[in-house]
DNA sequence: CGCCTCTGTCACCCAAACGTCACAAAATAT
DNA sequence: ATATTTTGTGACGTTTGGGTGACAGAGGCG
């Protein structure tokens, strides 16, 4: 399962998207423009852009420059979907960070199954993302090993994850909602202490790091931007 | 930049196949059928050969047997294109020497990597790859021979390459959907406990050294970077 | 200062994930 | 043809991790 942002123009095939990519048990984004997808996009971080390159406002190939110059959305992986074998040239070179594309009119089947390709292994191993290193924190992504001061601690797969997705979005502050929705991968439940238990685990593995996470009262939680001084 | 051939009767994919390989700086040549492409291969002496197992004319396994058995093509490194459900071959195309195999429908940009994979292990060419010795384990991946200190054990051809495909890949985890996919070349359907048991059965067989393959729970495995308690 | 809400913490129980086994199917050798 | 090896799969037992609810403590607000 993953999170799949759509931005197609034409209704009947944002629909018919929608749909197939639901029924394989993707959570589906759609827009109808690229003004729109773009803001998706950031807000939402999906694993994978479905991308017409025909758009209302503006081109898609602009919104692959865009998406692909921000080191938050860089990692999201493009398909683009294309018409006309003009369009094809310019992209298939893959100037634009696409990972594929497929021609118009495609059957669904072709596209599901490249979709697959694509999340198989862009999902669970992106090494395109930038290291982490955060004082005394370290981690290997691709390794999915931690350290703190050079001596390696042993995290369980979720709180793996929950400490990727916090420093990913260091500064912002993540509503239990939301991390439930991208660490987990559930819909909204909050009546439970369940993010908080793993912070608390967390913050307890990862000792000294652990101040890094905090607290946002009535909110959620944040990664720390900064060491030590406060707010500039 | 290299000599590409590509054998694959499928229109549509052998342009989208030459023009990516000629945006990526190498010379492409194309056949779709087996005559012509084995008579392309010993005129032109390519670099690597992109072959499509499912040719109207003949099996792509006679092609790389052909190719194989002359020692003036013996040298061509060899990527099979399979289709999802076309079986076989995945460990017969292993064991007839070729380098590589991706499952259609694959991604372009997926394609492009394992190109260049293969043609940068071909610059320093003979064999290519780095040998593997490792602690107490040593692999000869030409001969298909396995040592564990200094005494040779017997892998069959698919613990073979999950060992080789671990190592080459040291320290990076590899869920089961990547190993399904790369060792085995076939689609996730995970349901099986296939990876676990070979799995077992390859700790079980290289006994010491099957400490290095270490069980990343939640995610796949990994093979150990280092031997001792590693820190960096 | 007191109330109320939100968060931290704990321990328990269940379920998912893994290792292991045995067996059947498939491939291969004899 | 038969014998043997190799592989895939379902069943089972074990372990670990994770969700839950209760409760206590902290922080905020009037």
């Amino acid at each position: 399962m993953a999170r799949i942002l759509v931005i197609e123009d034409e209704k009947d095939l944002q629909k018919v998207l929608e749909f197939n990519l639901q029924q394989a048990g993707h959570e589906v984004l759609t827009a109808g423009q690229g003004k729109d997808g773009l803001k998706l996009a950031r807000e939402r971080d999906p694993d994978l852009l479905l991308l017409d390159l025909m758009l209302p406002d503006m081109s898609g190939t602009e919104i692959c420059k865009a998406l692909k110059k921000d080191p938050r959305t860089a990692g999201i992986a493009i398909l683009i979907l294309t018409a006309k074998g003009e369009e094809l040239d310019r992209v298939v070179g893959f100037e634009l960070g696409a990972d594929d594309y497929v021609v118009k009119p495609f059957s669904v089947r072709e596209l599901l199954l490249r979709v697959d390709a694509i999340l198989r292994r862009g999902v669970s191993e992106q090494g395109g993302q930038p290291p982490i290193v955060f004082g005394c924190l370290r981690v290997d992504r691709e390794a999915h090993r931690v350290w703190i001061d050079d001596k390696e601690v042993e995290l369980t797969a979720i709180e793996f994850k929950l400490l990727v997705t916090l420093h990913d979005r260091k500064n912002r502050v993540q509503s239990r909602t939301v991390l439930l929705n991208d660490v987990w991968g559930i819909e909204a439940d909050i009546t439970t202490r369940t993010v908080d238990t793993h912070v608390k685990r967390l913050r307890e593995k990862i000792g000294a790091a652990g101040d890094y996470i905090e607290t946002v009262r009535g909110v959620g939680y944040r990664f720390a931007d900064s060491l030590e001084g406060d707010t500039r």
